[in-house]
DNA sequence: TTGTATAGGTACCTTTAAGTAACTATTGGA
DNA sequence: TCCAATAGTTACTTAAAGGTACCTATACAA
């Protein structure tokens, strides 16, 4: 968890600092649908190693965005899920999907020509 | 410009793309306040190295989500705006602002008494 | 003639992030 | 007895990002 000493001054850096790692973004993005298990995570976020998963789980659990609970059972079974701070990240990853759509649109229509020869 | 065949599936990874690095969220935010010029950018952004700064802006530039325009004045005068694209980012930043925001808030609540003793 | 201001470019080096592969633990089942 | 399944860890390597310092152009002012 930051403390107040780290904060920057501008809330916007803040935010960055937190989650402006594509992978946060995107493991926010999973999480936001529901409990996840670490297996489901690495099937979702394409791309992601096992390695960049768990280390930015870690830091998105210090950072008190995401929980974390084990079962004790074999084979080992965790699972993520947001916690209510992490929960509130959600109009951001909402405003970025929507942009996200809109862009793509637009992209889809621009170079409709081009793209027709493929 | 992405091209319509490198525009991934998921609209959140789109989005990602194009900002998720800390630099360019931190040049929209100075943008969004109105156009800006290199030097202004350079103060407003702190911690962001003059090589670093252009690397972003042309970045964002080709992707058109930022406009350059150069007088040919001595020395040397070069403006930075949104494009129309640009804009439509705003509701991002805005989000992140507000997060950003409750989270200071609740840090500076949360740790009163260990920052007291400071 | 020399310095100043602005917006870079470039070369070189360091730091950080990420990829890859191999290894661990445990237990039920073939 | 040995393999499969899950969620990791660790060591080693490569790629990407960033830092630092120094260089450029040019018109004006001292």
């Amino acid at each position: 968890m930051i403390t107040k000493k780290e904060l920057s001054l501008c809330p916007v850096e803040t935010t960055v600092s937190l989650i402006s790692n594509k992978w946060k973004t995107l493991i926010l993005r999973e999480l936001l649908s529901g409990t996840k298990r670490f297996g489901e995570l690495r099937n979702g976020i394409s791309g992601v190693s096992q390695k960049v998963l768990t280390q930015n789980l870690r830091s998105m659990e210090d950072d008190g965005i995401i929980g974390r609970k084990v079962y004790a059972e074999v084979p080992p079974r965790v699972e993520y899920f947001l916690t209510d701070l992490g929960n509130t990240l959600r109009p951001i990853i909402d405003a970025m999907a929507e942009w996200g759509l809109g862009y793509q649109a637009m992209v889809n229509n621009s170079n409709e020509t081009n793209v027709a020869s493929r």
